[in-house]
DNA sequence: CTGAAAGCGCTTACAG
DNA sequence: CTGAAAGCGCTTACAG
């Protein structure tokens, strides 16, 4: 069977356009994407043939060829550091409001590097995504230039309130919660408190706990000791119990912990069961997040709850917003909008 | 100052388009175009002054209308019941893989609602992605209807390898794994071995988890007692500490427990703990994924890898594949390829 | 190696 | 309430 004659072949199964419906149902396409956006706008029987046509077709409108022409893509990116706690719920806080309103999510992964950050916003705003939550501060300066030239509305979320902002922001008290655990520690009767936190290079928010810590110190008349602080490597369980390991041979009589993360101080109430000692009776330990295991655990974790997923859903909502009022953003011009979400010691077993 | 002259106003601040890169170069369009994507099909001097030009502009492709004109989006979507343990691993895994090719992900949660699914993949489809990575099993008639139709590369993750699959698929021995687990336990020397699971509704790996706990059961010779099983309500670990207590109610003489996700087995750990109970010699609990925390924990837990991340990589990069060789897939002609990733038994202190 | 033309599948803006 | 025309910003396919 030599050359085939391309008639004789079924033609390729090819998604259906709009112009196959509009034909079908005996109407112009513009009022077949009418019906589709604007129903109200269209009479009862157009309307009928139309949707008749849409049922037969199995149409699926093309959002890309739409997004092109109308400049508005329904997408709105999500930046975040890391796809764990407790940055999972906000990201589920997102794609729970977002879904309500047909929009959709990308997502970029930064692993705390600007650089990665840059790399994503560029690939975003080629998109025409329309909006970007993002994490606030450590942005490099061409982030910042891409963003202002391109309008696009842009939220920064888990921003302390006192940080410096972009634009709109979803801001927690990190500062005063820090202060707050130290309150809480004191309150108890604990002399001896120490400090286990992330790194700071690049990362308000643990820079923002680690100075309500030493705020709370001050406060309560207690000298800092930096040899009473340590600093984890990365934010997981184990880090957490090496950052306990390391202060409790420079300082093996403290007495309490306040640790900058819910998943470095897992690791910490761990690592001093290992130890023998019991929790809190031989040493009290307050987190920070408000994730899942901080409530689950035995003994149960004292924290500061950061409202992870509430966060996330102000945020999108903030975006929506922004996108709904017509997209551009003159950064200059516009007023920006801040919403504070406070935060809220959680007492639990732990302190 | 009334009825401002538009042509006074500084005209909207324009990303600039393709046009203006070449106008500014000197050469057409298309030599910016293959100036972007094929370099080395431009001459030098041609390529210097293009990118002087782009430069120059801050010019960001517009991947829109790339995308309609092309038909490659260079999106893919992933879609997963809920962003947490284990199915983060298995997100950052299709990231890693996706940014290397420029490619970016879109995201959808499913709440392991097969009718969110279909919305999801409807909606995705709409957006003309170049391929989707979801959940094996659980899938309505329309979401298999509109996948076939639409001939979009499609990769099924988390199945079992006796799974029935739609077209590719990434899996793990789930089955396998859970007769691992109750062989071990056996080994250990313990008798009465309890089980505790999800829902099985819609969710295959539970399903093939349960099957395989039957199966080690059975060649133990140990009886199935439908009583020395139990199911959590949801994923979190207060709903394993609660499914535990039920059990223990029943069954106070349950030497082990085979958990069937390692959340609600840290939950299990922790509940016996609150009871009193010592793990593992009072009662040996072996969990399922390899989580961060079973390796974190303490005791640390006994686990089922099933290689999460690495789940993740294997499915972008089978996207990818088929992407790359043209998009369009005819589930009847074409071969359907499956990676197993098989499991392993990781040997820690619960047990 | 370079470019002029046509077209991707929609929506905007304007008529009627 | 409905429709014909133009255009969104690129790439494909074809010439030279």
């Amino acid at each position: 069977m030599p050359a085939t004659g391309t008639d004789t072949l079924p033609a390729a199964p090819m998604a259906p356009r709009m112009e196959d419906v509009a034909r079908l149902a005996g109407v112009s396409m513009m009022t077949v994407s009418r019906a589709l956006r604007a129903p109200g706008t269209v009479s009862a029987p157009m309307l009928a043939k139309v949707r008749a046509a849409l049922r037969q077709t199995g149409y699926l409108p093309n959002l890309v060829a739409s997004g092109l022409a109308s400049s508005r893509t329904q997408v709105v990116a999500a930046i975040i550091p890391l796809i764990s706690q407790p940055f999972a719920p906000t990201l589920q806080g997102m794609t729970d409001v977002l879904r309500a309103s047909a929009y959709q999510l990308v997502l970029g992964v930064t692993h705390y590097d600007p650089r990665q950050e840059e790399a994503l916003v560029r690939a975003f705003l080629s998109r025409r995504v329309d909006g970007i939550a993002l994490f606030a501060g450590g942005h490099t300066e061409e982030t910042v230039a891409m963003v202002r030239q391109s309008g696009v509305p842009l939220v920064e979320m888990w921003a302390d309130p006192a940080t410096e902002v972009l634009v709109d922001s979803v801001c927690v008290s990190q500062r005063l919660g820090a202060r707050e655990a130290v309150r809480h520690l004191r309150a108890r009767g604990r002399r001896r408190i120490g400090f286990i936190g992330g790194a700071t290079a690049n990362n308000i928010r643990q820079q923002a706990r680690l100075r309500g810590y030493l705020d709370g110190l001050d406060e309560a008349g207690l000298p800092d000791d930096p040899a009473a602080r340590e600093v984890a490597g990365c934010f997981l369980m184990e880090a957490g119990a090496e950052a306990l390991a390391r202060l409790l041979t420079r300082r093996p009589d403290l007495d309490a912990v306040c640790v900058a993360s819910d998943i470095l101080a897992v690791g910490v109430v761990f690592e001093a069961h290992r130890r023998g000692l019991i929790v809190p009776d031989d040493l009290a330990v307050t987190g920070f997040d408000d994730a899942e295991i901080a409530r689950a655990m035995y003994p149960s974790l004292t924290t500061i709850d950061m409202k992870a997923e509430e966060m996330g859903r102000q945020a999108a909502a903030m975006l929506l917003e922004r996108a709904g009022q017509g997209g551009r953003v003159d950064l200059a011009a516009m007023p920006s909008r801040r919403c504070d979400l406070g935060h809220a010691l959680i007492l639990r077993e732990s302190s």
